[in-house]
DNA sequence: CGAATGACCAAGC
DNA sequence: GGCTTGGCCATTC
């Protein structure tokens, strides 16, 4: 066993940042996305769009992670963390993706932030 | 408090 | 269009 690289930080301590975070994914509708540095600036925080998506990979079930991609439209989790699955699942709300797989913010980007 | 981490972003080549 | 570099920010140990 190799050393942990950082115990993953618990969503339950940091209910500041995170619960804002978690509140406004909630609010994007089926069907939509939203970009990671979009969250970030309608909370405040131009800059942590990191910090948005280390939210996201702690995020409960209750939230729609799926539905938050990075600034290109594209998914930006890895092929062997959950790039499957959150593709399968936005493809189930009637997204599509062309041959880079890519989404277009213009058509699919939720404009209320 | 200093150092490290991360599902990012924008600018350059 | 694809790869590299620097910067940003919140959270954790």
């Amino acid at each position: 066993m190799k050393s942990q690289p950082r115990v993953p930080p618990r969503p339950s301590s940091s209910s500041t940042f995170f619960a804002r975070v978690y509140a406004l994914v909630r609010r994007v509708p089926r069907g939509r996305v939203v970009t990671y540095g979009q969250v970030a600036r309608a909370l405040g925080a131009p800059g942590a769009a990191r910090t948005v998506g280390w939210a996201m990979h702690v995020s409960p079930e209750s939230v729609p992670w799926h539905r938050v991609v990075n600034a290109r439209g594209e998914i930006s989790l890895r092929p062997t963390t959950g790039y499957h699955e959150q593709r399968a699942r936005l493809t189930a709300e009637g997204i599509r993706f062309d041959r880079s797989g890519k989404i277009d913010l213009k058509k699919y980007g939720w404009k209320r932030v």
